[in-house]
DNA sequence: GATTCCGGAGAACAGTTGTTAACTGCATGG
DNA sequence: CCATGCAGTTAACAACTGTTCTCCGGAATC
């Protein structure tokens, strides 16, 4: 144990790799539940019977799909939820990253959203421990923050997950917009997002005002 | 022209829907890009050929289930829209309504949430069509209410967008809660939203609050 | 240096798929 | 009443699917 990786699991690292790399492409335009294994296999150049050296099944090369593209996630909500700086410094520094991970990672994007309700159920399920982890995550640090000084915990658990939603749809609508070469569609997503943040940011603020609103 | 339908254009509707309602039910435990246009005419009894009697590919009738399963939601939103009464109360109207729709079509929320982010093009297309004239009707209900009185037009945009998102992310998660017998998963969902709706309105109330809040 | 391990190849399997063509039977319109 | 229209059928097509079993060659182990 605690071997130097060896020229064999580096070579079986790189084709497992290689596997998920061909299956988030062709993910591009079909949903997994109808992506096929040799189909796969053959876009890497081995045989369809090496597959099962690395997953058991599609459903499985899915699940590990999930895990790739959320760790690529996480960095970047970390970041958006440690920036300073008063709330329209902060929005605007959220939608920069936000557009800067889709422009990195479209692909990751793009099979999050689709098979956040996609076909396939064990699949929707990570996604949505996953994106779960992120809430919670997302959660604690509202909580430090003191404008939410008071809130109850259920309180900033509807707001964490109003959030993330937020962040998902906008980067779904940042990845359409990707097509357009003017950065106009872009342009326009930004500033839609950028309010709507803005309007449950005032809302948060306000939450306390009234009687009965800390439930 | 001008006729009484006749018992061959009353078959053939016959024949159509039941396609249709076959594609929905087995698009329970699946996406529209791995249905099989043979998978559906057996579902139905008819010979795989007889299929083309009605569209010209499954692409063509998941276009067709897009209008049905929209038609069924105009309604709700329309109802949703003209409820009277103060915050609280059309706040817990409304989450009755996308509950009880969630009852009456799961098979129609299901494939909506499913296929709008989806693998087939021309359908995300048709959902985001149709999606866009419900945020059109929500974004004219909320711009002849007085509390958005001052508010440019691409604020209420903005907003209605996010009413119509948060009501698809919730009736999503009331599909999703429609398993449990106790009625515990659904009570927690309708919790969160109402809250969430809460938020919202209370930006909504404070929004021209503030300098350059109405853009 | 001999032996075991294991990622990958090859061939074959029974099923499945979408699409074609030519057909049948019955409601329709003249 | 007869001719046309047309929903649905049957048969056949080449192509594809996931999965099995057997084998190969080179790395890892002793």
């Amino acid at each position: 144990m605690s071997h130097i990786p060896g020229v064999r699991q580096a070579q079986k690292r790189k084709t497992r790799q290689a596997l998920l790399d061909a299956a988030l492409e062709l993910l591009e335009g079909q949903s997994l539940s109808s992506l096929g294994l040799r189909e796969v296999t053959r876009a890497v150049g081995i045989a369809p019977t090496a597959f099962y050296r690395h997953f058991r099944s599609i459903e499985d090369l899915g699940v590990a799909l999930v895990e790739e593209a959320l760790d690529s996630l996480h960095p970047m909500i970390r970041t958006t939820v440690e920036t300073t700086g008063d709330g329209e410094e902060r929005i605007a520094r959220a939608l920069e990253l936000i557009a800067g991970h889709v422009d990195a990672y479209p692909a990751h994007v793009r099979f999050v959203t689709r098979e956040r309700h996609g076909g396939v159920r064990v699949v929707r399920e990570a996604i949505r421990d996953q994106l779960g982890r992120f809430t919670v995550e997302v959660g604690e640090a509202l909580a430090s923050d003191p404008v939410s000084a008071g809130w109850s915990a259920e309180d900033v658990g509807m707001l964490a997950q109003l959030y993330v939603d937020l962040m998902l749809g906008t980067a779904s609508l940042f990845l359409e917009a990707s097509g357009d070469e003017t950065g106009e569609a872009r342009e326009r997503v930004a500033r839609v997002a950028a309010r709507q943040m803005r309007l449950i940011g005032i809302g948060r603020e306000h939450w306390l005002d009234r009687p009965g609103g800390g439930g």
